[in-house]
RNA sequence: GCCUUCUUAGCUCAGUUGGUUAGAGCAGUAGACUGUUAAUCUAUUGGUCCUAGGUUCGAGUCCUAGAGAAGGCGCCA
């Protein structure tokens, strides 16, 4: 061993390397043995799909066969053939078998059968040794190179936004404190001793950082984590996610809404195209797990359906106020069936108003735009009704609000005036204004929740299987 | 933070109206089997019924409190 080239799971499955002998790595998944002849699925992570590596049982020393056990992880020289069995069309004939590492299988808990996402998500630390959690995270990696791929093609710049802030005027979310103070010996919140000599939190969005860049580069995107110290449990909220925000100079609130359409659809189709074993073992699963659910829970169009159906149809498109007639002459909210009734312009709506309209009104995507400014943040560009500011919403069947964006108030005398009237701290943010006392432009950008896409695309239905390590309240394990 | 539900073997789950020694499938272990694919067949190990109180002749089952989890809601991406 050594002098091999390594060969990857997904190199053999995919298309036969006929070179003699090869090496191969990985973890068995699965082990099955009848008297002449041992069978191994091992798995590498390069595809969902198991090497079949058959072992010759007179021609191998039996101590090590019984080592080996769901979990082992090994190397494998042998010769690939074509499969005399139906479900794979090579596998491969083990010469010379090298145990790198067993498997207790009194204590390996991982199975080769259904677990539930509640276990796995108990372990972590092995989860990506499932097939499901291998699928999610190469499809996760795929959407992230999309993401990259996208904004490179359109000449957009990758900005690094800093992580430690210490502007908590935002208004995004209660936020983690950051200090190196001892909180043991309870110093009187006296920020002058600590590291930064001022209050300093870790980022709730990198927006206000990549307008600077923006407003000197034109076309910039900032893709980092973010943190929110807010006490959310839901299935659609972490602590800690990672969100890419796009910040373009000379957009307006439809060049916003246009690259934001654009950009929804060239990812998810970005994943159909390059994510098809994946996806396919996803929407099977989602399917099994279906049919244990009554019907009125089911899902109504399959994975790849709905997946299809985000890219080929256009996003309907209307103003706040347009879909407050729509909510307020629903049929539920005439009948009284939402929790929130609609009546009085002006109300933020609920997940179940932004539902019943993607859902159930206009089954598709849609995009909500000129909200009342009484319930957006201070930087959104105030429209001429002074009623309304330019934000724009686009929101996904099931995983609600994906998106979240604006045109930014350029105009320094408007902006100011609306950070008055929001007690935002025209002191703290005096560099963000100096960006519209020189050479304002107009710009729009949004933010897109990196884990709600993958959910949408993976049709997980809890976010913290979406990522690796999830962070919620009370969680931060591993 | 609020509401609802749940917690029984390593995993997934049964457990009747409160009644003797708490069950199944899978995994594990032992064996059988000429190429299996969540292999199959036979046998078998394995339990602080989440924790602490309480009611009762008797509690996995009823009550109270706590812990953890899931779903829904709010905050949002």
């Amino acid at each position: 061993m050594g002098i091999e080239k390594r060969y990857k799971v997904i190199d053999i499955v995919e298309a036969s390397k006929k070179s003699n002998d090869i090496l191969i790595s990985g973890w068995v998944r699965n082990k099955r043995q009848s008297k002449n002849v041992a069978f191994l699925s091992v798995n590498d992570g390069s595809t969902i799909k198991n090497l079949q590596v058959v072992i010759d049982l007179s021609k191998v020393e039996i101590d090590l066969i019984e080592k080996i056990n769901t979990g082992t992880s090994l190397s494998i020289i042998g010769k690939i053939v074509k499969s005399q069995g139906r479900d794979q069309s090579f596998e491969l004939i083990a010469h010379k078998i090298y145990i790198l590492g067993v498997a207790d299988p009194e204590s390996y808990p991982l199975q080769p059968k259904k677990h539930s996402f509640e276990f796995l998500r108990d372990i972590s630390h092995l989860r990506s040794r499932t097939n499901t959690f291998g699928a999610i995270f190469r499809i996760r990696h795929a959407i992230i190179y999309a993401i990259h791929n996208f904004f490179n093609s359109k000449g957009f710049l990758n900005i690094h936004t800093p992580i430690l802030t210490s502007s908590d005027a935002e208004g995004a979310g209660e936020m983690f404190k950051v200090t190196t103070l001892d909180i043991e010996k309870k110093i009187k919140n006296n920020y002058k001793d600590d590291f930064f000599g001022k209050e300093v939190n870790l980022t709730v969005s990198g927006q206000l950082n990549a307008e600077l860049a923006a407003l000197g580069l034109s076309e910039v995107y900032t893709f980092g984590p973010t943190f929110r110290a807010e006490n959310s449990n839901t299935s659609r909220h972490l602590a800690e996610f990672w969100m890419i925000e796009p910040e373009m100079a000379f957009y307006d609130i439809k060049d916003n809404m246009d690259l934001a359409e654009e950009m929804l659809k060239y990812l998810v189709k970005y994943t159909l195209d390059n994510c098809k074993d994946d996806l396919s073992f996803l929407e099977k699963a989602e399917g099994d797990r279906d049919k244990q659910k009554p019907m009125l829970e089911r899902q109504s169009l399959n994975l790849t359906e709905r997946l299809k159906f985000v890219c080929n149809n256009t996003f309907e498109r209307l103003k706040y106020s347009e879909a407050f007639e729509i909510l307020k002459n629903s049929k539920p909210n005439k009948k009284n069936k939402f929790d929130f009734p609609v009546n009085e312009w002006g109300i933020d709506f609920q997940s179940e108003h932004e539902r019943y309209l993607v859902e159930k009104h206009f089954k598709k995507p849609v995009i909500i735009v000129d909200y009342p400014k009484k319930i957006k943040a201070f930087y959104m560009r105030q429209n001429d009704d002074n009623k309304t500011v330019a934000a724009m919403d686009v929101l996904f069947p099931i995983v609600g609000e994906i998106i979240g964006g604006s045109q930014r108030e350029e105009r320094y005398d408007k902006l100011l005036s609306r950070m008055k009237e929001m007690n935002i701290s025209e002191k703290q943010l005096w560099w963000y204004l100096e960006t519209r006392k020189f050479g304002t432009v107009i710009h729009s950008g949004f933010g897109l929740g990196l884990e709600r896409l993958v959910q949408f695309v993976t049709g997980m239905t809890n976010i913290r299987d979406v990522i690796p390590f999830p962070r919620s309240p009370g969680n931060c394990k591993f």
